[in-house]
DNA sequence: CGCATTTAGTAAGCTAAACTGATGATAAGA
DNA sequence: TCTTATCATCAGTTTAGCTTACTAAATGCG
């Protein structure tokens, strides 16, 4: 039972397995729905095309803390499955604006039931009040981390 | 704002983001007080070894959840860095007991101090006491995830 | 005891996902 | 115009895991 001050030793290893263990069932519960095919590096454009206008590869990049040569890779990919498609951007001759295809769009709408199972899951345990507490605390100390950094 | 409904979507990229954070704090300052040459995937032995006596690599992969050739790497990486040392089991010839050095055990003092000081600074933000729950609360996830808990 | 099976460590090679470095085309600014 | 910065891209490298395959030792069975 990790008490008191022995849960300061651990605070890392919690973390990390606890988003292993989301990460797991969120893969299980997508699987069960027969969703396969899309790997967690691919996950990065799910999350964050489309949000405050990132459309291109580079800004996808940024989002997902990687370089653009790493993203440029999950975009090629996620676009032979037929997930998204690339336009060239008329703003800007050099870029290429990325969409959700029909199919892409759809899986996100999978994605999101899925996490949202998890997080049922999740509050079967600990009941859903403090399951919502915990996680906007989570949350709050992201956005406290993120204050100083200008990201 | 993630509030409501809302965070069930976010509750994926919370935890990975969380742990990222994490990760980047810990190295932070880890780095800030000159230790380096560690990097993550080594922690899987400062985690587990000596943990319910598990001391030998294959027992050290079984708690990290990874291939015992794939621990081998790590413990060889570490046995060069002086970090840990390995002698011939008396009770079993082909097994090979793990230990730390004084480096090993110098540098685990390191971890700890660090761990505790992003405890501290996740606790500033929260408040001793929703910090406190809030990773008691993680904790009770991954054990209810388990429920085979024998630790 | 002798032999089959399992287990601990090791080695070689593969893969996935990130990285660095470099290049060509375009944009933006002096 | 010329220079520098940016977007996409290509090529090669690193890292951390994997599978396959092997040796040596322990274990279990007849």
């Amino acid at each position: 039972m990790a008490s008191g001050r022995q849960q300061r030793h651990e605070l890392g290893q919690t973390l990390m397995l606890l988003a292993r263990d989301f990460h797991h069932r969120l893969s299980a519960d997508l699987k069960q729905r027969g969703v396969e095919g899309v790997n967690a590096s691919h996950n990065a454009v799910f999350l964050y095309l489309g949000r405050n206008g990132a459309s291109r590869a580079v800004d996808l990049a940024g989002a997902a803390g990687i370089r653009p040569q790493s993203m440029m890779k999950i975009v090629h990919e996620l676009e032979a499955m037929g997930m998204v498609e690339r336009h060239p951007d008329p703003a800007d001759s050099r870029a290429k604006l990325i969409d959700f295809t029909a199919r892409g769009r759809a899986f996100i709408a999978e994605l999101s039931r899925s996490t949202e199972t998890v997080w049922e899951q999740y509050a079967a345990i600990l009941g859903k009040g403090s399951m919502r507490d915990t996680i906007a605390n989570l949350n709050t100390l992201l956005q406290g981390g993120d204050e100083t950094d200008g990201g």
